[in-house]
DNA sequence: TCGTCATATGAACGTTTGCTCATATGATTA
DNA sequence: TAATCATATGAGCAAACGTTCATATGACGA
């Protein structure tokens, strides 16, 4: 295959396993998505506000509050996970209520900090 | 609560929340790193890497010619999954065979997929 | 209606990230 | 031992990211 070429020069040691493989990869957007997906987990304020979102619905004041951190930032970070669909809202006079989208996302956190603890 | 009042004026409101989870949040350090795990899998080029080793283990080459990307890259970010310990390898000769380091790893990439086709 | 409050948003800025290129390492073969 | 090959690594650079600051939006209460 010419498209191996340019990297090794002994190619054809493993080109069984290259093929097989190449076979069953999902398409390439599919995979963009999966790691934009997890993108979003990859950063600590908002693994922090997933999980306190996993307490208790909360106003981005509260939030912050709760973090230590500025209205702005979360807001902008809140933007993200609703992008995502991580997060729900719902409005209240002039308080916006976040919340988990689905437990999904808590499963995930969980699997998470499974493997980070062994 | 002094933590608070820089944020928002009104924050009797929901004190009784913020009290509560505030109470049940796992040390910051704990955060920190699952924000760390999920970032390893925040990128196209890992994610594919992680997917391929998932039908295979693999030498470098191997992964570049099928990723279709430098060896050089390939090797870097190798270096980043395996600081993370998801994937372990053997040395053969001159080539160095990676593999998923367990079965938790395509577990979390199965539970991303389910989440992003919904 | 006006002032206030909670939230959202855009621009700017410093940091981090992922690639490339050049080179180093370490093992094999001639 | 010298040449070759697979892999690893460091520097450099462009792009992406996350925060802050200033300001906009939109709802409530006086």
């Amino acid at each position: 295959m010419e498209r191996f070429a340019e990297v090794c020069e002994l190619m054809h040691v493993h080109e069984d396993i290259i093929e097989r493989v190449a076979g069953v990869m999902p398409p390439e957007d599919e995979l963009f998505d999966l790691a934009d997906f997890f993108r979003v987990f990859g950063d600590t304020t908002r693994i922090k506000i997933l999980y306190v979102l996993g307490q208790s619905e909360m106003c981005v004041c509260d939030i912050a509050g709760l973090l230590g951190m500025g209205q702005s930032a979360i807001s902008h970070q809140l933007r993200v996970l609703k992008q995502m669909r991580l997060v729900k809202y719902r409005k209240d006079g002039k308080a916006v209520f976040y919340a988990l989208a689905d437990a999904h996302i808590e499963s995930i956190l969980a699997q998470g900090m499974e493997h980070i603890r062994e």
